[in-house]
DNA sequence: GTGCGGCCTCCCGATGCGGGAGGGTCAAGC
DNA sequence: GCTTGACCCTCCCGCATCGGGAGGCCGCAC
């Protein structure tokens, strides 16, 4: 029986930390004394420890250390474990975008950014939405697609999406995804809806997502100093996607920010300030 | 000028998380009503915020954005990203290995452990010795090893180390390398040393340091279980390594445990218990 | 018996974000 | 001019995981 430092100079977990995994229930002590409250360790103990020690070095939440260790079966452990790391890689994903997107910011390149304001009229399209947590979009999305791509047999344009503003604020909202369609099929999600008639302020993003929030900025920027009005969830349109070609370069995402009222591109002034509502559009990002 | 939500929406950062990079002097409106509270943000401001977005994404430390955001060379900026970027990378590689040592550790292999006790008389050798904290020491231990590599003409031996028990406890702790020599030159950081002499239990480690602790827990239980007393640090002795050879799998790491007294390798019982001192040894890890 | 190191519990801080309470402000519409 | 509802304000709390430190009991050697 070994006291809880002997344990601690045998895993390489501090004393502390033992003890809170035997609180969290994750690591308990072959014996506690009843009277001193002293706990000693078994060295049996000493691989489920530095199995433990490996997992939080994976940032392994340690309730999911917990789930992992009380699964018998190695098939069902091996699966954890795996999800694990397939996060991890998903986050490497990420951190790799958003270096090269940081890289593009620090180069300063004005980058001319190409405005059109736009009247798009009512259209009836088949379309699945629902309300979603920022972090599902992607997933949703894709979903999504899918199962439009396999109900709407005659498409007759590009597919495209619509994004509640409080998915940004609030970290949720409501998501429309569509596609155009002579008559929008009822199957599963998959409903007609009409979109409304809007004018919009219409740019396009070249290329992957990852700094798509970059362009989203450029265009607010244009809309604000434009003095343009602003109202409604903001439109995407995929002109080209991964669906088109896997070449990233080649995507085009056309950015359709909703104007409550065209103005002349004048400098703001007291004169330029125009009656707008108090809401303004975002978008999902990513 | 933009209202703390409609700059929410233009730079996809919270409203809560814009009030707390205001707090923080990370992105500081560029009005404020002195009578309201409310903020007031300028077009001019998203590119910033964009870039805070991004380096947030990198978990850059809001401490550490400032001071990139302050930096207005653009070459300093660079070198402040860069070295985050580099400490991405190191930590990539740690998970790398903690990914590898995971497999190793839940393929239930016994691999069995071969350990000697050895008596190892005083030596005195060419030494650096410091107070490091556990994060550090991989970078010391490179840096006083090319010093004793630079000084040290004529080495006698293969390199080696002492390891102090708190390292692992408290997270800090001695520790000293050292090179056998003939006649140990003073100079820099480097001193002539002498090596107490201790019996020790000792195994071999192969391949990289990554998994060494696992090395460490079975020559540990390994002491435990077969009665020995131990006290002092930890010795390790480099026998093959980087500098021998480029391949890892090749290298093979000493182990020395202080042992106080030897015992016959007899099953524990009341009749086997030893007495020994308080403290048992630690080891540098990762 | 005394001293000291080991062990105990409990509280607090750091980090960056979100939730929620409670209350003031702004502008549209009557 | 007043109501209404969205918007903004501050302040407090919780989240996960770890470390620091206080205050006190316990065990063992001398």
């Amino acid at each position: 029986m070994l006291a809880i430092g002997e344990f601690s100079r045998l895993t390489h977990l501090s004393v502390r930390t033992l003890r809170r995994y035997h609180d969290a229930g994750l690591l308990e002590p072959a014996a506690v004394d009843a009277t001193t409250g002293y706990r000693y360790y078994s060295a049996d103990q000493i691989p489920a420890a530095q199995v433990i020690h490996r997992l939080r070095q994976l940032d392994v939440p340690l309730p999911d250390v917990q789930r992992i260790l009380r699964s018998p079966d190695p098939g069902a452990r091996a699966t954890l474990v795996a999800d694990h790391l397939q996060r991890l890689e998903a986050e490497l994903d990420r951190t790799r975008a958003a270096v090269a997107s940081l890289r593009r910011l620090l180069r300063p390149e004005p980058a001319p950014l190409d405005v059109e304001v736009r009247a798009v009229p009512a259209t009836t399209v088949a379309a699945v939405e629902d309300d979603v947590a920022l972090e599902e979009v992607l997933g949703w999305y894709a979903g999504a697609m899918a199962e439009l791509d396999a109900v709407v047999r005659q498409p007759t344009g590009v597919p495209g999406g619509l994004y509640d503003n409080a998915l940004f604020e609030d970290g949720h909202g409501h998501v429309l995804v569509y596609r155009p369609t002579a008559a929008p099929p009822r199957s599963g999600r998959v409903h007609a809806v009409t979109l409304p008639a809007v004018e919009l302020a219409v740019t396009t993003h070249v290329g992957e997502h990852d700094d798509i929030d970059v362009t989203y900025g450029e265009l607010g920027r244009w809309v604000v100093t434009n003095a343009l009005a602003v109202a409604g969830p903001v439109r995407e349109t995929y002109l080209v996607g991964p669906r088109d070609t896997p070449e990233p370069d080649a995507w085009r995402t056309e950015i359709g920010w909703p104007v409550f009222r065209m103005a002349p591109p004048v400098p703001r002034g007291p004169g330029a300030v125009e009656r707008r509502p108090r809401t303004s559009p975002s978008s999902p990002g990513r």
